[in-house]
DNA sequence: TGGCTCGCATGACATCTGTCATGGGGAACT
DNA sequence: AGTTCCCCATGACAGATGTCATGCGAGCCA
């Protein structure tokens, strides 16, 4: 019997999912969370085999969730899913441990089959997030790079980024200027919803 | 007992929703869709008694969907769960005829109770949502506001909303100067992610 | 040690944007 | 008929932004 913890903060979804893993005979939802934090700590007591997160919870997201599990837990795997998947997440899910990255948009029994593959230390990625995450290529922009834009993702004026960054605000144009180049947008606005669509932020 | 007719671009999603429902006795999924389009040729077809459609899909989202059943299909009661539920929604929701609005972060049980109520006649909406839409209060925004801020939300500078609107830059800039006061934010990028927070675009 | 990249910063300049004043035409309401 | 609002537009001005040149120090790698 795989024992799997179950975190979505979508409680209908929570819900229904746990439902239908539970009409699997070889599979028992053994803890449900609703949110990063509560997913951790329930997972420290009741330790379960396979842990299911979803990537977009009101906390943490999920794959912060899985990278403290990685060390706090290393007998219990971790699979991700999620709605809106970029590829930034794929990456950063796989380089925090994560064993399986799904799409919501999966079929029922795919899930429950790769809860058996990572459960049994294998790994599985959905083809198609696979392939996107690879044609979008590795981020050109610096790590400050991209800092900086995050920050102008919800359109702060110049001198609030670099109030928020702690840079000279010439400094944050610099780094705007040349994120913009790279992304090929005309301006930051266009620059960080391009980023952020690729994962890059 | 209630045929339903479920609509999820997930298909997780909607087979655990299938999965829930069809646990209560009185409660059949008789269908199932993935887009709008698709629901609405289904809907034709089978003529379920309750439509269950979330409000983000692919082609046509959940109101369109709702409007067209509503004169399509009148027997038909309609019903929106959604992730993330704007004001805005609710209120062209309400519009649309649609008798039931809720979040995923509902139970599931609450999901079933209001299956029966929309298909007795009656009416459910969220009391957050609710609160929520009243809260946030009418559009302040003239319709040509509207649509300029909607074209600035991707970033796209000045001359080429103008050019898509079909307006002067000047024009443009008027609009998103008294959008911009209107929000009480600091630039059209804040201003457009404002409205559309508020659901007015 | 000498390049190399990156983080950080400044200054100058052209352009873009936000704001304001102004005005004409049309629709709706009194 | 007058008033008021909205749509559309223009012009002018200040401030914000994008771009470029330039510089310094720190860390990394050959």
């Amino acid at each position: 019997m795989i024992r799997i913890l179950l975190a979505d903060d979508e409680h209908l979804i929570r819900g229904a999912m746990a439902a239908l893993l539970s009409l699997e005979d070889d599979l028992e939802v053994v803890a449900q969370a609703a949110t990063g934090a509560e997913a951790l700590a329930t997972a420290r007591v009741v330790r379960p085999d396979v842990a299911v997160i979803d990537l977009q919870m009101p906390d943490l997201d999920g794959v912060s969730v899985a990278q403290s599990l990685a060390t706090d837990l290393p007998a219990c795997s971790t699979m991700i899913v999620t709605s809106h998947g970029r590829p930034g997440h794929l990456k950063r899910a796989l380089a925090a441990g994560v064993r399986g990255f799904l799409p919501k948009t999966v079929s029922s029994d795919v899930l429950a089959t790769v809860v058996r593959t990572v459960h049994t230390g294998g790994r599985y990625v959905d083809p198609a997030l696979a392939a996107e995450a690879i044609s979008a290529g590795d981020s050109p922009l610096t790590p400050r790079e991209a800092d900086v834009l995050e920050l102008a993702l919800e359109g702060a004026p110049i001198e609030e980024i670099a109030r928020r960054a702690s840079l000279s605000p010439g400094t944050v144009r610099n780094y705007l200027s040349s994120a913009v180049g790279k992304t090929g947008a005309s301006n930051r606005h266009e620059a960080a919803r391009f980023a952020r669509a690729r994962g890059w932020i």
